[in-house]
DNA sequence: GTGAGGCATGAATCTAGTA
DNA sequence: ATACTAGATTCATGCCTCA
């Protein structure tokens, strides 16, 4: 499997440079946007007009309003540059997340998680006046409602000793040797974000060959455990000196091999196998009686695929739900059959199924 | 001491209740308000038993814009009522919380802190869609950026093992007995809130005999804690049923002695005790040499109190910062001086002045 | 009385593909 | 767009029953 891959830093400003972007071409946004209120660059509306510029005589109402005509430009431009099924995730404290929260639902994105990224070793609070910050949110958020955005969920889950990923992550802040450091030993970036918390993101809802967008690449964490982990990434920077570290901490970066990355195919994306085939090859006869896994309900095989429970036929699982008396039920978990004595399920058959489709295959 | 205590449930809408209630009477407010979940459509466990979930009238809004109006409602009849030192709580999921977090920002509010309630049993996410949501946000927002709120920082460091609370809280949700159940077995209420995280709230930013408002006060937890708290509480409940299961509920909880209610004086209440002094009294002697802790900076003590690094003079927290190249410096911890040969810091010399006005005032 | 096992349940924006 | 169907999917805790 070879995937071309490309991993470049554009110098500008995002809203312009997203705006020359082909529409729906990315799989997925990771935006660190600047929260300091007091903003010092140009501040554009979606209209393109400009903002008044929020200087030391700012009015904390007319900077909240232009950080929003800010975050609002951004988003839409966001929004254009992703394809249906994509998705965004954000970064923020609470100074701004809530602004960028609350705008990202107006224009039509989907909020499916707020995760927190719990700080092993945040700064303590130096005046005892407030709880120690020792979080940040991220909103992971689909393009719309009825967007087919991607989650690998059982990847998750078995990277979390097979419990599900919950919405609260505890990761160290990056420092030490990840640190990038200019030539003076002073930290090149403000605000450099773990890999670990990128490889979470890009791990839990891409895939590989997936085109990340950054569109406030900093020191060019996304693009760096993009390019780690065999997706493409676009970052845009507004600063030289930040996108020339980037660039250099890029090139300097190897995909992992193939075989690290390869993906092994979730349950839902294997082939889909009838029961009638099982029936048709002969691996279950007509005329075999299913039961549920400790012998009380049972079912009969017929020979066109469906099974029957006293007068009523239907497939595997409208049978199981009916002899339950529930809603639905998973005929293939739910039914087991006779082998040598032990009730096993007939989940076990299609398994057999699908390593000879696969078999036949190669 | 003895602070005289009520503890009250309104039935009616807490926008109209609160508008008749004096302006600035209220010390902090704890809002629980609805979450808009827009859930369509039900949802079944693996095992098919359905999710009781919360499809009550008073959670649904015709739109994003009606919530926000509710909201901003709610918020600037609770600033008014709110002391001008006043602070306020609000709970919400990812469904609710940016709109809230931006509105009371809107309206003058000033975040001091988002508080993570990581939850150890939340419900799963049973179709394998999304992170386990795991966790519910709280803002803490004083009434505005200059209010000097209550925060017992003392208290919680000192429930914490002597570390700084953080902003993640971990704690168990509301059941087994602490769920309030009607004659049938069934939840009086679909949220109720444990106790414990109410307990936390109240005990960081409340001082004895301080009144709380909950304007959606439901099974009425803020009221009850209150009260067991010596705390007096004001509750809101458009429902009548919730209403008279609140005023039950807090009829059987007694308020905890005077003797595990009193607080003791944190550092930051304890009586001031300027640097001068100690030199008056002649704890430290002028031309006395100050060091830090390793005795590699140094500074000279004056007689008018002040400290003096070279030619620069002023106070032992700007000397100590200027000498460390640093921004800010608490000199009472930062200076030493020689006590017998010991490097020992001047803050014992502080502690020994208070004990002795401590002695005189008794 | 004690321990093992079954069962209920919690603020939930919870599927995907084909006809 | 709507309808239908295949089929994938859960963790911690408290209470109860039964051996």
């Amino acid at each position: 499997m070879d995937i071309p891959l490309s991993h470049e830093i554009i110098v500008g400003d995002c809203v312009a440079e997203m705006a020359r972007m082909p529409a729906a071409s990315v799989d997925l946004i990771f935006a660190d946007p600047p929260y300091n209120l007091q903003l010092s660059g140009a501040l554009h509306r979606p209209d393109d007009s400009l903002v008044d510029a929020v200087d030391d005589d700012w009015d904390r109402f007319a900077s909240f309003e232009a950080y929003d005509a800010f975050t609002r430009a951004w988003l839409l431009a966001a929004r254009r540059v992703l394809k249906p099924n994509g998705a965004m995730w954000v970064i923020g404290s609470y100074h701004n997340i809530f602004r960028v929260g609350a705008i990202l639902q107006d224009l039509g994105f989907w909020i499916l998680n707020d995760v927190v990224w719990r700080k092993n070793n945040p700064m303590p609070n130096f005046r005892g006046r407030r709880f120690t910050n020792a979080h940040e949110t991220m909103i992971w958020a689909a393009r719309s409602a009825d967007a087919k955005y991607t989650f690998n969920y059982e990847a998750m889950k078995a990277g979390n000793d097979d419990l599900q990923m919950r919405s609260d992550w505890l990761l160290p802040i990056c420092t030490g040797g990840e640190r990038l450091k200019d030539a003076d030993g002073r930290k090149v970036h403000p605000t450099q974000k773990p890999e670990a918390l990128l490889a979470r993101v890009l791990m839990s809802s891409t895939r590989r060959g997936d085109v990340i967008l950054d569109p406030f690449s900093g020191s060019g964490t996304t693009a760096a455990v993009a390019k780690r982990f065999g997706r493409s990434a676009i970052g845009i920077e507004r600063d030289r000196t930040y996108a020339a570290a980037a660039r250099e901490r890029i090139a300097g970066i190897e995909t992992l091999s193939d075989e690290v990355l390869s993906e092994s195919p979730t349950k839902r994306e294997a082939p889909r196998v009838a029961f009638g085939v099982l029936v048709e090859q002969g691996l279950i006869a007509p005329g075999a009686r299913l039961t549920d896994h400790k012998g009380n309900l049972e079912a009969v095989v017929r020979a066109d695929g469906t099974v029957a429970a006293g007068n009523v036929v239907g497939s595997i699982h409208k049978i199981g739900a009916l002899v339950q008396n529930a809603t639905a039920c998973n005929g293939w978990t739910f039914w087991h059959y006779d082998k040598a004595g032990r009730r096993v399920p007939i989940d076990e058959l299609r398994t057999q199924v699908r390593s000879q489709m696969a078999a036949d295959g190669a």
